[in-house]
Formats: structure tokens, sequence, C-alpha cells
RNA sequence: GGGGCGUUAGCUCAGAGGUAGAGCAUUCGGCUUUUAACCGACUGGUCGUAGGUUCGAUCCCUACACGCCCCA
């Protein structure tokens, strides 16, 4: 650190710096030698109905660690509050009762320092259980100050881009990515309950496929070869079907390159799992099922409160067609011609939807109940028998090949999974891709392209099987009355932060 | 891509065409049970960046950067 650095920096920072140096005159300025026998949260469960007087019988010693949040000096004794990974716990130092000069060192360390502490417990006049010091350390100093203690970190550029301060101050950030990874854990217990195997399947590949999005690209060096990010993980998985993992899953990144919203992000985590001898109904029963006990063992209740709405996870989900629901939002439809191209076409353009000369009376049907019924759907409901011509991996209704046994799921008015019967006749999977590559060459970038080894797999002969895929970011939105998929993404996308 | 709002001290925020403000934090002093501790004193600024209008711009105008929200 020059001279020069030392004065463009902010006072705070030099002031702290210069205390650095001082400590490292001395044994070490970064010592790891000091251990915990206890955690903050772990003391308030065990003491909680210890009285301050049994507690200074018992006399129990404890050796405490975590950064210093709160520093009240009162003369020649104050309180300190440490805050580890479970919570805060409060310290009292004593000059008299700390070696000599240890007390006039500890008043020159700062809030955010992480400092150390033994002592016996105790509880303060207003019932506060405090470790009395017997010995205070300096176990890492903080250069930098934490925002005010009162208003905490509420710029939300802040929040994002330095998330590590944001933990830090804001217990309601950190309580977020505890119930995310709470999800993640929930579902892996109940599918491994359930003997699926969890997999992992490339990132990088030669073909992107499996959903309608438009991929990342990347180059290899070496190879001389482009690559893309996967905008799904699902032929793969299909093809572990045919290898005979009858129950197998992912949870795992996706890469879609599109816009950036309060709902999307470029990379983002989904569950797909996928279920031989099963069909979407099968699914839609797990999917009840998952988040019936979810929502309870997570949060404490199946009734969810997510931006002043009540959304009740316990209870039979909804069960509606596209079509019923295109009638339902649409009562002047002519239920008699929803699938008349002409006609839908011109209920799109009343309607504001622009229609493409390629979109079929499938495609149109999707549009209007995007428009119209899909943020209508509030409770949770499943939407099942999507069009053919939208749902190119999905096997065909037996009565009405119009359709194909598909669904997805909607809370809030947003989609949350989307799952159906898989397609396992190569030869019409065959013809779907041809389709597919038709849309690609007619200037359509997200349509997919052909994946010849992924027919070859199907020719082996893959079981009759479901998938789904469950948009685990919005799940978790939902369960931590998060507004905007950033706030659930400890590191979401942001442009490169400017450093002058 | 379009529209709206925002960017002022480390943090949270006021402010007005004429020398830049508060609280907290920092620094110094006092205080042995505090709870946003308290009392006293001090310190702290390229007002996002670059142009323009003006005698004078942090304020008005334009562009740009970054962020937030809405729309596509």
């Amino acid at each position: 650190m020059t001279e020069e650095n030392t004065q463009d920096e902010s006072k705070l920072i030099a002031e702290r710096r210069r205390k650095l140096d001082e400590l490292r005159e001395g044994s070490s300025a970064y010592p790891n030698d000091f251990r915990r026998n206890a955690t903050a949260d772990e003391l308030h469960k065990t003491f909680h109905g210890h009285d301050d007087e049994t507690l200074r019988e018992e006399n129990i010693e404890v050796a405490v660690v975590g950064r210093m949040m709160v520093k009240r000096v009162m003369g020649k004794a104050s309180f300190i509050k440490l805050q580890d990974r479970s919570g805060q716990i409060q310290i009292r130092l004593e000059r008299d009762r700390l070696p000599e000069g240890d007390y006039q060192t500890f008043k020159k360390w700062d809030v955010g320092d992480i400092v150390s502490a033994k002592g016996a417990l105790f509880r303060t006049k207003t019932g506060e259980l405090t470790v009395m010091a017997d010995e205070v350390r300096l176990i890492t100093k903080s250069l930098r100050p934490l925002p005010e203690k009162f208003h905490g970190l509420a710029d939300q550029e802040t929040r994002y881009r330095q998330r590590y301060v944001d933990l830090i101050m804001n217990e309601g950030s950190a309580r977020v990515f505890r119930i995310r990874s709470a999800v993640v854990a929930y579902i892996r217990a109940f599918l491994d309950a359930q003997d699926y195997l969890e997999v992992e399947t490339p990132m990088m590949q030669t073909t992107p496929g499996g959903a309608i999005a438009r991929p990342f690209t990347t180059h290899h060096n070496a190879l001389d070869m482009s690559l893309f990010l996967r905008i799904a993980p699902e032929l793969n998985l299909k093809r572990l079907v045919v290898g005979g993992f009858e129950r197998v899953y992912e949870i795992n990144r996706n890469f879609r390159n599109e816009g950036v919203s309060t709902q999307h992000n470029p990379e983002f985590t989904m569950l797909e799992l996928y279920r031989a001898y099963a069909d979407y109904e099968d699914l839609m029963d797990m999917v009840e099922a998952l988040l019936h006990g979810m929502a309870d063992s997570i949060l404490g209740s199946n009734i969810v409160s997510y931006q002043g709405e009540e959304f009740d996870f316990g209870s039979t989900y909804a069960r509606m067609t596209v079509e019923e629901v295109i009638r339902h939002f649409n009562p002047d439809i002519d239920a008699s011609r929803l699938r008349d191209r002409e006609y839908l076409a011109g209920v799109c353009e009343q309607l504001g939807v622009p229609v493409k000369d390629s979109y079929g009376a499938g495609k149109l049907q999707i549009e209007i109940f995007e428009k119209t019924g899909e943020s209508k759907l509030r409770q949770p409901t499943f939407v099942t028998q999507y069009p053919t011509e939208v749902s190119p991996l999905s096997r065909c209704n037996d009565d009405d090949p119009f359709l194909t046994d598909r669904f997805e799921f909607f809370i809030a008015g947003r989609e949350i999974a989307n799952g159906f019967s898989e397609l396992n006749d190569p030869e019409e999977q065959a013809e779907r891709f041809r389709a597919q590559v038709a849309n690609r060459d007619a200037g359509d970038d997200e349509a997919m392209g052909f994946d010849h080894d992924y027919i070859r797999a199907l020719e082996y002969g893959m079981p009759p099987t479901a998938g789904i895929g469950v948009g685990i970011d919005r799940l978790v939105m939902l369960l931590t009355d998060s507004p905007s998929i950033r706030d659930v993404l400890l590191f979401p996308h942001m442009r490169p932060e400017v450093f002058d």
C-alpha cells in the first residue's frame, strides 16, 4: 500500500489500516488457533430456562467467537455482541477482570472485527444471557466499516454486488438462503426415499436441446469447436432412462440467452426428473405430494404468504385444460372454434398479440392462454393438455393427437413446473425434430436442432416415461416472499462494476 | 428494445440556481448492567460521469454509466 493510495482511501479505512499495522507489530495479526466450544444459538437453547443465580452457581465456562456487531463502552466496563453463524451472543467486559492492559487494547477494536471471548455465563438485569469475559482476543481485523446498524444495508445494488455485506447485516437475507438450501435438501430427501438416482450431465453441449430457448455460445480452443451452454438437461436424462436408470433426477443450472428481469436470470436452477412406467398424471400427483410436505416442513405452515397474498400449498390443486382456461377467462370466445386457426388469429389480433404466418392453431391457443389466463392462475393450479405444436418432446394424447399429455403448474400466476408423458416413439420424435429444424431455417432461433444421437437412443427403446422440470428459484421466491429472482440468487447477474 | 424513478459523507437520508446538511459510524474526553446505550467536543464531500445554458450549476438541459420498477 503506497502513501498515495492510503490518502485516497476513506479516512475510516485508513484509521483501521493503522490499527492493523499496530497488530502486525505484535505476535500474529491473523491468528488461527482459537476454538469455540459453543455457538450463540446453542447457548440460548441450552440455558433458556436458567436464571442468573443458577447460571452463576453452575459456573459454565464457554468459548465463543464471532463478528462484533455491537460495541457499547461505559468507562471501565463494556457490552459487545458477537454474531456467529447461528445468531448473536452478548459479552460483558470488565477492566479489572481482564489481564492487565487488555481492556485498553479492546477499546481500540472496531465494530466488524472478529473477536473471541472466554468466560462464564450470567444474565443481565434485563435477563439477557451474557458471557462475563475472562479473556478476549482480536481474531480478524476488519478494515472496512459496516453499514450503520439501525437501517442496515438498504441499497439494492450494494446488497447484490456485495452479498457478503448483505449477509452480515440483513438477517432476512441470510434466512432466504437458508430456506433455499432447505428446499433443495427437502427435494433430495423426498426423491432419494423413492429410489431416484441423482446425476450430473454436461453443462456444455454440442447440440443444445430439451427446451425452446436461445443458448449461450462458447468456444473450445483445443478442439476448435463451438459449444453451447445447456438450456436444459432433458435429452441427456432421457438417454439415462434408456440406459436403465428408471428413476433419475438432476438439480442444476440451465442457461438461457434472454432478457434479465425480476423473473429471469441468465442462469437459473431447475430440478428435472424422469420416471419410467409413469405418465403425466402420476407426476402431477407427485408434485402435489412434494409441495404438500415442503412448505409445512420448512416454514411450519402450508399457508404461504407472498407479496400480500396467501397461497394454500396444502390444498388439492385445481386441474384445468388449456382450452378450459381460455374459455374461463374469455367468456365471449366461440368455444366451437378453439382449433380454428383463422378464428384464433383474429382473437389474437383483438388482444394485440402479434401473429406470425408460421403459427398454427396450437401456438395461437398458447398465445391467448398466456395473454389472458396465465397471470390469473393464483392458487396452485395444474394446466393440462398442451397443443402438440408447442410440445416437441411430449407424447400425444391417445385420443386426440392435437394435444399432448402435458401439464404446466402455476402459483401466483407464474409457471413453477412443466411436465409431460415423454414421446418415446423414435420415428415420431424424428418427425418433430424435422419440424423444429424447419422453424429454425425459417428464422426461429429458439427452435430446436436435430439431435441424431437422441433419436438413436430412442431407437434402442425408452420405456414409457414421464418427466418434469421444476424452477427452484421461483419456488424459493414464493416460500421466502421475495419479489425478485435476484433476492434468491446469492450472486445475481449484474453488469460489471466500474472501479475507478 | 421502450417508459418511469433513482445516484449527495463509510451507512441511512434531507436539501436549494449564490460558500453543502442531519442521524449513526470514525477521532478525542466522560461513564462498571447496556439494548438504535448515554453526555460533551471534533472530523468527515469531485453532490454518478461528460458536455451545455448561466455572471455563477450539485440543482436547469443533453448524452452516457449503473441500479430499481413497469411494459415488449
